[in-house]
DNA sequence: ACTGTAGCGGAGGTACCCCTCCGTTTCAAC
DNA sequence: GTTGAAACGGAGGGGTACCTCCGCTACAGT
């Protein structure tokens, strides 16, 4: 309801080094490594993210020793990103901020779904991420059951999961997926 | 309503062989392939499922010459399992043959998740596959709606897409994904 | 029981991936 | 501009997967 306060920044300490060439190819690893993740799952080959970034494999592994170090800066990237993205919305109306929120949450996923592969459900670095977004979601879902929008026997992980769910799957086009959202939605949705 | 009177048999020629020792390794392969494919995903090794067969990998490349061929037999071997218990579920109240067989679509489900990525969606067989599916399962939903228990305002694809994903997420136990599942048919269910 | 053949297993050539190591390049502080 | 340290790239050793090929095995029909 009121901007965000909590932190946005860094989940976990960034490795992101100084220097400006060393930076260039940091950022290029961690978008390389997105992309290569989303295609590939998690077993992606290291040697192509390194190919994909335009730098030898020798860079990648300075800056991620272990694959585990790869997944954990792109995932914690993506969840900065998602934080940053519940403060965007915090200003429009509760439903429409709540969906549009989620909307983003789907890029979210693709990334997920690889490191889920990847991470134990259990690792620390989850565990952060979790509470890092929902403080930044959790919100958005309160307000709207606050209105008496949305279902209050229900928790923002039920929702989350929801999402996470329908949006993970392919559809035949984007209407199909848009309208099989929103029946999901209005299993959650309460008259209003 | 009645029950299912199409072919539940072979969606493609089986080419699953007559002697009796082929016969074993060819079901032996088709199982250890899907457990794989469950548990690796599409790019699980070959020789991985050969092993877990205990079969010589010769025997496999033999019985499916190409990944394309084994894919597609495990997942036909599954659409004729899914249609299979269309029929058994066929004699209860429409709503809870509905639920019960989208239930097992959920096994259904794990194999999908790992032919999608090595099948091209407008292949032949998953249009084969589809149909057959359909035909099993529509008439669940168009059950429930005639008796009015299920919306108007969506076709059995929409249904499929629905529970496919949240069925292919992950949960923190049994119990989330049962309320989750059971949030998201509420929004498909209709007064009754 | 005999026997022809369908079926079997796995060795091995090729290709790719993982990860380390180190000679070379590039930055930035002076 | 000089220079030392940080960063770079990729060769290379070890491992695994793909797929073919062929000598051996065991089934089924007589």
């Amino acid at each position: 309801m009121t901007p965000q306060s909590f932190p946005v920044g860094e989940i976990v300490a960034s490795r992101r080094p100084h220097r400006k060439d060393a930076a260039r190819n940091y950022d290029a690893l961690i978008a390389a490594a997105r992309e290569a993740f989303a295609q590939h799952g998690a077993e992606a080959s290291l040697e192509d993210v390194a190919r994909r970034a335009g730098v030898g494999i020798g860079t990648l592994y300075r800056n991620f020793p272990t694959r585990r170090d790869l997944f954990e800066s792109v995932y914690a990237d993506e969840v900065n990103a998602l934080v940053r993205a519940a403060a965007e919305v915090a200003d429009r109306e509760p439903w429409e901020a709540l969906t549009a929120w989620l909307k983003r949450f789907t890029e979210y996923m693709v990334t997920k779904r690889a490191v889920r592969e990847a991470l134990d459900d259990e690792s620390e670095i989850f565990q952060a991420c979790r509470d890092s977004m929902y403080a930044a979601g959790g919100p958005l879902l309160d307000r709207a059951q606050a209105a008496g929008l949305a279902r209050t026997d229900m928790d923002f992980s039920d929702l989350l999961r929801l999402v996470a769910g329908v949006l993970g799957t392919t559809f035949d086009d984007d209407v199909q997926r848009d309208r099989v959202l929103a029946i999901a939605l209005d299993g959650v949705r309460t008259g209003g």
